[in-house]
DNA sequence: TGTTCTTGACAAACAGTGTTCGTTAGCTAT
DNA sequence: ATAGCTAACGAACACTGTTTGTCAAGAACA
């Protein structure tokens, strides 16, 4: 996905950029495109796989994973907005499991537009720093690690603490999402 | 900051693009550095102005703002692992607010990075739904609009409901992560 | 059968992009 | 005066998405 252009999937079929434009209006609607067909990838448990809630965290994990096996295409799902048919199977998916913890059915739009806008950026997020600019991760650690305690006491208490967790960060935050929707009802 | 690039500000500069190399590695180097700035706007509002919880939402929607001023400048807070000064100066200033509000500094940690990556995220999604494609907003409004009631009945009671709500929905947001990390003691 | 009309396909060109290379000018230190 | 170093720059490389104009095949209609 980071390094797919035009001119290489023209290629890989044998003919020439032009030629897609046919059935592709934009490179942006081919992004979208893939995306929805990796979406087909997710798994959502089936009813009796356990209560809602854990359904609810299998889902968005199994998202969050299809989207960080493909590097760059995180991204994609931040640019786009998805309307195509294995996300929309994907919503109501999830709007389902919401409304099988009690939720209002207004409440549990807001609720999955945030859980899929945090997984998205969280698989984002995840798909940039790896590979990709280890020098950049290096000196953000050094930028934080060397600051003066006086002016930054906190920073400096943390040290290492602050790029601390992969998995256990995320399952905490789907923690602490979930937790608030429950909690916060709409205006 | 969209459609931003070397030979651009190299030109304004009258300059050649290769010469800005002496000054930054990378045009990622540039974003970094740009964003970095950009959040030296950030206003975090002092101690006697409210509660810590109304500081801490206030400070959050001027980051969310300062980014949202400027077109495709979220996605950079998006791809990049900030590290400048500026950003050093909010990250205290967020750990500071969380800890008055009685909260351990190692949930702490893990609450301002989920906090700033939401808030990213949010302006990153803001960004471009506007102007940018007007179509693809159509086109995903039609693909939910009309769909079969039997097989999404969720999506079809909702309606419209699902692109609701512009500021209201980024308080309740907001309101849903505070409550959330108040609720979920780290693991 | 002959004639339009439409659709898919493609090469070439346009207007850019980030980045590297080789070379110059100016300014110190030795 | 010589050497070394830094900033600067033009040119080129290898790409990118997209548009334009042209061409062939098939369908619809007369």
């Amino acid at each position: 996905m980071a390094g797919l252009s035009l001119r290489k999937v023209a290629a890989a079929l044998d003919t020439g950029a032009a030629s897609l434009y046919v059935y592709v209006a934009n490179l942006d609607e081919l992004h979208a495109l893939v995306l929805d067909r990796v979406l087909g990838e997710v798994v959502t448990p089936p009813q009796q796989d356990g209560d809602w809630r854990s359904r609810l965290k299998a889902a968005l994990r199994s998202y969050s994973e299809a989207l960080y096996a493909r590097p760059g295409l995180a991204q994609v799902a931040l640019s786009t907005i998805p309307s195509g048919p294995n996300m929309v199977e994907l919503t109501e998916c999830l709007l389902d499991l919401l409304q099988q913890g009690g939720m209002e059915l207004d409440r549990a739009a807001w609720a999955v537009d945030l859980l899929l806008l945090h997984t998205s950026a969280f698989a984002a997020e995840r798909d940039n720093r790896r590979g990709d600019d280890k020098v950049a991760l290096r000196r953000a650690q050094e930028a934080l690690g060397s600051v003066s305690p006086e002016k930054h006491p906190h920073i400096h208490a943390l040290g290492a603490e602050l790029f601390s967790g992969e998995q256990s960060r995320y399952d905490w935050a789907l923690d602490v999402l979930i937790n608030g929707v429950l909690n916060t009802p709409r205006p």
